[in-house]
DNA sequence: CGAACGACCTGCAGGC
DNA sequence: TGCCTGCAGGTCGTTC
């Protein structure tokens, strides 16, 4: 499901719910995800108080008076918010309830996600790893420059590399390179100076655009309201490979990049 | 070192 | 209808 819009919707969407409340109980139904989720979340975090949530790359992050849970949402993953307890419905993983009833579910068919308690407030290790927000002000040319210099690697896994710049992956660093006009297989130390400075820019207005859509939804994304996110009406080139260039009518085109499929106009996407 | 690959897991679409 | 294969929004550890 999730690139950052998407986790950022779901963010949004359960912020208000769970802020001031103090949670009642953890229950993991099914601990074998990423990583086990060990007795140790329910044990520290039950009782406590939620002081916030927010998001870092594609991580949500639940803020305690002490401590923080981190939440990842796999390939598959979504929470929900429930008004009260409903029974537990399959890939139904982890009940989160809090002191007014309600109750955060999540649910992850594929299991890929990750619910892990951090005991304390320094950064967990799993993101001291991580590059910059794509719509902070750390992401500008100057700074892709430096990373970009005597890289080989194309443009398009150089985009959804975590170190380099966080949350963007298949589907957006997809759409991103079709709008600034580049190749996915164009090697990052070919570009200019003004490339980078346009995939800057289109990264930013296609993750801004995906969010104020409440996200892609192409199967199975729903926010924490169960509503699909409307951004899936605007993609130019994901997942149209053998269809006509919304633009000059070429075929779409669709090669492997890492174990990734990514399509792009041969026309539009010149290889530098 | 950087880049590619396999692994994790389930569901679904398509071919036969 | 049903079996088999391949593919899917992510990330990590291993391998070349």
């Amino acid at each position: 499901m999730p690139e950052l819009p998407e986790v950022e919707t779901t963010c949004r969407g359960i912020v208000e719910h769970l802020k001031a409340r103090q949670i009642k109980k953890i229950d993991v139904y099914e601990p074998r995800l990423r990583y086990p989720v060990t007795e140790n979340l329910s044990m520290a975090a039950e009782g406590q108080t939620i002081t916030g949530v927010s998001r870092r790359a594609k991580y949500i992050i639940i803020q305690l008076l002490k401590g923080q849970i981190l939440i990842h949402l796999g390939m598959s993953g979504h929470l929900k918010i429930l008004k009260h307890f409903l029974a537990k419905e399959k890939h139904a993983h982890i009940d989160l309830t809090l002191d007014n009833g309600k109750i955060l579910r999540y649910c992850d068919p594929r299991k890929f996600g990750l619910w892990l308690y951090h005991p304390d407030s320094s950064e967990h290790p799993l993101l001291k790893q991580l590059g910059p927000e794509p719509l902070s002000e750390q992401f500008h040319l100057a700074y892709l420059l430096s990373k970009a210099k005597n890289k080989k690697k194309p443009i398009k896994s150089f985009l959804m590399s975590n170190d380099i710049v966080v949350g963007i992956g298949n589907i957006y660093a997809t759409e991103i390179l079709f709008l600034a006009g580049i190749h996915p297989l164009s090697p990052a130390q070919n570009l200019s100076k003004q490339q980078l400075q346009i995939i800057i820019e289109k990264t930013k207005s296609v993750l801004n655009k995906a969010i104020a859509a409440g996200g892609t939804t192409l199967k199975d994304f729903f926010s924490s309201e169960g509503k699909p996110g409307y951004f899936a009406q605007s993609l130019w080139v994901y997942a149209r490979q053998d269809q006509a260039c919304l633009i000059c009518s070429t075929e779409i085109k669709s090669t492997k990049i890492a174990g990734r499929n990514s399509s792009y106009c041969p026309e539009c996407q010149p290889l530098f």
